[in-house]
DNA sequence: TTGTAAGCGTTATCAC
DNA sequence: GTGATAACGCTTACAA
């Protein structure tokens, strides 16, 4: 290993002089400079990085929260995704990312000890069980923190914007026709969840129409199972068949759709569905699934530029603010 | 931030002694120890990692090389999938895992150079753009690499068993009578691609069928477009219409799909179809898709054991070694 | 402009 | 069994 002071043992100077070359330091001649550098490349120098955090207490890394115990996975495309986007965005400007893990070596660490034993610069709580009991310490540490899609208190959220996609998925169908519009929640210990369902009431108080609570029912999980699940109660409990179902997630559709052929009702002719997420195969189903599609890069993107905006001190971890990213409503066959 | 001085001062011992305690060093007594243990507890002590690597040497962390540039990325499912499994293994072990980035703060590095600022214990290369000039200095570096779905050269490299997954997918398409099997192979820059191929190849002529090259043609990428296309390309060159086609991915196999209801066949009456993945949605499509499964936690876990092996000196990285995981036929409505 | 030297928090090698 | 002390590679006052 290459070292700085082989370079200046080869230059002729001292260490620090080659510090200085490296770290565009003022304080050093441009020819100094130049020939040093010219070493550092000859020789295949490369820091050490290490030894740069120990002396600078910087770490420019960031951790990702990432609980593999949730069914809710990185090959969820949305979460994926929104990864996908976030790490392009970090790494641009010079950031390195890793995953927050419980343990080092064999010792098993919170989350809160490993983010201080890496010296990281900030998280991004990508998911996470919110029951977690090392969560709240966490969150309550001060570290530069954003979320994405979660609901947790006092965290910087973006989210995508949830009450709008409701409102367009609700009135596109009002303005079909649809009476009697019934919503599939999504598991309400999601937050996003809980918007939905929020959204769904609000919209329905608006246009005047009466919340009948039988034509809502929460979904166990956000996939296909529990909405088929979800609309077997649904159907069984409500007094009228429904016109059209408003789904928290594409899955919860999609299931929603197959439980209603197999009871004889034809999508979109007997009943009309919407799903929220836009995840790529709904384009291809029979029938393709109109949506609410969520942006993911941007999701991505935003989480990226506010954590870093909280990391440099030119925002706050203000528990108030919640970013809100446009949805857009995607129309196919499943409405009618 | 609490050191093991500030330990040491408060016991009333040397650091050297604390760091003894901390490391289940042999050389300290059982009661000092237990004393030790518990003020560092008592003043939530943690280490400090970057002190910690410097004078160790050994970095307990693993480098996950992941191109954006592709439009392959994490919201794939197959590779967030693997990528997963990979990380819940080697966390396990009690390893970190960072994605390799090609900067350091505003300074670019190669993937070798970061590689070694970071001290990598080994990296596993998830997709990576063969392309890419920095990429021979990694795989030729002698850093313990392991790769997924890629055929780099010279890298160990789990994969699907895509010759044992042809097989049974054309073999299938033979017993329900299938004479005429086109393949739409993927991009054959692709190593999957070029097995699949080769396998297809390979299965027609032990079945003493002659090999039709105008029942081959190869998608521009592994995506619905791609897919289409290359259907369209093949119905327009073949001589004869194809009874059955297998596709090099459940993307292509969909946009196959569609490509041919446009043009007026049914699938599976006139044509059936098989396509490699079992991307979940698949089960949903109408038809729902004959596939070839490829298990992503098999392979995940499996590249992490190999390079935990090669880390550990247990295993070489001989070059010749490539690990296949067997794959399965699912069987649903697109083939008849 | 350049060099000296003191940290940063650990581990590791020796004396004691 | 315990404690000085020297690394590890780098940055950064401060001195020259």
């Amino acid at each position: 290993m290459v070292t700085i002071y082989d370079i200046a043992k080869k230059v002729g100077c001292a260490s620090s002089t080659v510090s200085k070359a490296l770290n565009n330091s003022k304080e050093i001649s441009a020819k100094r400079k130049e020939e040093i550098l010219a070493v550092a490349k000859e020789m295949g120098y490369v820091p050490n990085s290490s030894a740069r955090r120990l002396a600078t207490k910087n770490s420019w890394s960031i951790g990702v929260l990432f609980s593999e115990d949730l069914n809710i996975g990185l090959e969820h495309h949305f979460f994926g995704g929104v990864l996908q986007a976030f790490k392009t965005y970090v790494e641009a400007l010079g950031y390195e990312v890793t995953f927050v893990s419980k343990k080092v070596g064999s010792q098993p660490l919170t989350y809160l000890e490993w983010c201080k034993y890496k010296n990281i610069d900030g998280v991004l709580i990508l998911t996470v069980d919110v029951n977690d009991e090392n969560l709240n310490e966490l969150t309550q540490s001060g570290i530069p923190i954003v979320t994405v899609d979660n609901g947790l208190i006092n965290v910087p959220t973006i989210i995508s914007d949830n009450y709008q996609g409701t409102r367009m998925a609700l009135e596109y169908l009002m303005l079909k026709g649809a009476k009697k519009i019934a919503h599939i929640a999504g598991p309400l210990r999601s937050y996003a969840s809980t918007e939905r369902l929020k959204g769904y009431k609000n919209v329905l108080s608006n246009a005047d129409i009466p919340i009948d609570e039988k034509l809502i029912v929460e979904a166990h999980n956000f996939d296909f199972n529990s909405g088929k699940k979800a609309l077997e109660e649904l159907i069984s409990q409500a007094e009228d068949m429904p016109d059209a179902i408003y789904a928290a997630s594409d899955d919860i559709a999609l299931g929603a759709i197959v439980g209603l052929k197999e009871m004889g009702y034809k999508v979109p002719e007997d009943v009309s569905v919407i799903g929220f997420d836009n995840i790529e195969l709904t384009r291809y189903t029979s029938p393709s699934l109109t949506t609410v599609s969520q942006n993911k890069v941007t999701i991505g993107t935003e989480a990226a530029k506010h954590l870093i905006a909280i990391i440099n001190k030119e925002s706050t971890t203000d528990p108030g603010i919640i970013k809100r990213v446009p949805v857009e409503l995607i129309i196919r066959e499943s409405t009618k």
